[in-house]
DNA sequence: GAATAGTATTCAGTTATAAAGAACGAAGAG
DNA sequence: CTCTTCGTTCTTTATAACTGAATACTATTC
């Protein structure tokens, strides 16, 4: 985390171009060249290594992130001791009640989406297996927190602060707390729209032995389909049951 | 694919240098110079500059890869276009049959397993997603390689050669064409042990409106358990019906 | 069909930088 | 307590990455 006290600068500028191809969906050499701070015939030389090395594909004149990257991505993955145990859980969750369910772990003091199964209703969403969210604006971010030491709490909000996403993003450090606190009370969170307008979810933390959150599991849905009977009964006790059977299946086995 | 005419060498190594550590499951800085031809303290600015952009993971002197590569590995596998109407059969062709159901592209002359669905009684096994393989011996390689032309089928294995990996592998040319003429009769592969002792397959191609492959789908289960009426008679009617669907699915939506 | 305006590549020169290698510090084994 | 072993620091140097201009494509427009 701290700055490298010896970089190596080319390590850096390689992972800056393929995360701008990937952001532009695709690029070419002189679109790359304009975003990263070294010439094109520079940007050409790392495209065709990287080509050679099959961590990019070229089709015509545009480069794409290669499947590669699957490999690395699937083998961290399945390194992470929750992902096993969690997989089946959330995909009967998502079985049951035909939302998108999704589960998160927390590195660095931000979110990555480690699963997501879609049910029949899934809503589409700007969230894929791999991204980061701030954990502060999520539902499962925030049962994560809860279920954390009150340092550890300090130390992410100062690094990553209470920034506004909608008008319903808690950003007043008071309020938030209080929040945690409820979180812990009834071991769900809820999210009303506070990433993503239209968009809630209901959220359990999936904790270690001595009550530590490991892991976020999910369900989410628009606003306007599912009505708040559905929302704050029925959803709640299905992500509970899930998370309990995970935790259960994680810690005694 | 063809050697770069400037490449830049930090790149190849940086690629090496994290290979080496999925393949040794975590490596501290003396273990990975030793294998890559650099010295200790050129190895300890590549992870510490690495670990920085967070692509790989500290957990005391060991570094692992980092769960940032699950989002360029989960952005490509999105962007190919067969998973999205893919995954949800290979998903209930798991359930269906209980067993251990691949799915896999083919890039450069290899295989690589684009997804994976574990029924209730899956084999465990070495493949994983991302994983490359050769097309010769799994079903899903032939099946693919059935239905590409001929000149594509001389090239791959010109280029890839067909190595003996059990003592049940295709290594003739000859024997392999008159394989692959009957997947085209019958529709569907069988792999008979020809890549793992004890593991056999069934693999249905997935054709485009031309009947070239774009990918392949198969059932695979261990020898002992599935006995030869279930695996020569349900399995490919089950394969071939799901490969069915997402023909329809993918070539006329 | 020529001209133009975009591209991607090639290439030689320069300079920044990645690597070597020795030295230091910390941690563990005998 | 000494002897390894490993990670980290640091300087020096050779190298290899980058610049910038030239060239070669390719597509589009007039």
């Amino acid at each position: 985390m701290a700055d490298p006290k010896y970089p190596v600068r080319t390590v850096g500028r390689t992972f800056e171009i393929l995360e701008i191809i990937q952001e532009l969906d695709g690029a070419g050499v002189s679109e790359i060249a304009a975003r990263v701070d070294i010439g094109k015939s520079a940007v050409h030389n790392h495209l065709t290594t990287l080509e050679n090395y099959e961590y990019v594909d070229k089709d015509g004149d545009e480069y794409h992130i290669g499947l590669s990257f699957l490999g690395l991505g699937a083998y961290a993955r399945n390194r992470t001791p929750i992902y096993d145990t969690a997989q089946s859980q959330v995909d009967e969750l998502a079985d049951e009640t035909g939302e998108l369910v999704n589960l998160l772990v927390e590195k660095n003091g931000k979110g990555i989406y480690l699963y997501q199964s879609k049910g029949e209703n899934a809503v589409e969403l700007d969230t894929h297996e791999g991204k980061r969210v701030r954990l502060h604006c999520t539902g499962l971010g925030k049962a994560i927190l809860a279920f954390r030491s009150d340092e550890t709490v300090d130390e992410i909000i100062a690094d990553q602060g209470l920034p506004e996403l909608t008008p319903q993003t808690i950003t007043d450090r008071d309020a938030f707390d209080a929040e945690l606190e409820e979180i812990r009370d009834q071991r769900y969170a809820v999210d009303r729209e506070e990433r993503l307008n239209g968009l809630r979810c209901i959220a359990a933390p999936i904790t270690d032995d001595s009550d530590r959150s490991i892991a976020a599991i999910s369900v989410a849905c628009p606003v306007h389909r599912v009505d708040d009977d559905r929302f704050y009964e029925d959803l709640p006790e299905a992500v509970l049951g899930a998370a309990n059977v995970i935790e259960l299946e994680y810690n005694y086995s």
